[in-house]
DNA sequence: AAATAATAGTTTCATTTGTAACTATTTACA
DNA sequence: TGTAAATAGTTACAAATGAAACTATTATTT
């Protein structure tokens, strides 16, 4: 006798959903970070992106951050500016092209950077804890197989 | 003779660090598919995910979605309140216990329902496209193990 | 050279979101 | 039984976000 047709046939799982999987893993990743750099020294994720932007290229410009912390330029403006009142980054001016502004950390912000950085590091090892390096390594390909096709949709 | 140190060898890698780019992928990821019941039928993602979870169980309460669907009880509350003015759901109430609500989705609900998934799973089949069997059940599992991990550090 | 378009970045305003406080109801327990 | 604690859900308010309009400067076109 054949199976009545039951709802799992026929509706989502939504916990199975791959959108739904990436967005709840990275939600409760994204929290958990924050809380490095937020509850100790009161940074945004995006202000953390731009001092991890800044401190692998310094001198850049707000655009170069644009395309290197996947922020929109609204959102790059803003974390530097409240960067910037918070002294741990300083603007000067590009004269060659008076539209950019030229972004450096400052001191404090390499200090704070500094602080960050190891247990960033330290967060994302305890995050792979449990997979092996051939799964490491698949999980790098996967990721990246991903992200390209999702840039194409 | 040996490498001078390299800003390399000493800063993070924005774009490898597993948080940010499952943060990325995600979000890139969220946005294409919330275009599919966004700009077509005006859902935001929490109401679509009640849908979701509203399509997989009947009769439920707003505190079942919010273990089903991932949001808090004031994302439930104002993606339920936002559906039943859309007339998507209807919410009756709990004579064995009044605290409780008992949700549903109404015909124009199911009918916007059965329009989206097809179209939501389309989409996610696109997006795996890229994958063989094996490297989508490798994925299948990585996510898992991430999920089981995120969730207690 | 003047007008137009493009780029860099900021500001404004409306919407969304998160946190906390609130109401209502039920459960626990003293 | 009555008081406190827990649960379900809503509301209010402050902070974060997104889209569009805006300023300033440089590049392009005619």
């Amino acid at each position: 006798m054949p199976e009545i047709s039951s709802p799992e046939k026929n509706t989502l799982l939504l916990h199975d959903f791959l959108p739904y999987r990436l967005a709840v893993l990275a939600k409760i990743v994204g929290v958990s970070l924050s809380k490095i750099y937020g509850e100790k020294f009161g940074i945004t994720n995006q202000q953390w992106r731009v001092i991890f932007a800044l401190a692998r290229q310094a001198n850049c410009s707000a655009s170069h951050i644009v395309h290197h912390a996947a922020l929109d330029k609204v959102q790059v403006s803003r974390a530097v500016a409240g960067l910037i009142e918070k002294k741990l980054l300083e603007r000067s001016a590009d004269y060659t092209d008076r539209r950019n502004s030229v972004l450096n950390l400052t001191i404090k912000g390499w200090q704070i950077y500094d602080q960050i950085a190891p247990e960033a590091v330290a967060f994302e090892a305890r995050l792979k804890d449990s997979l092996d390096e051939r799964e490491a390594a698949e999980l790098d390909t996967l990721l990246s197989k991903l992200m390209d096709k999702a840039t194409k949709l």
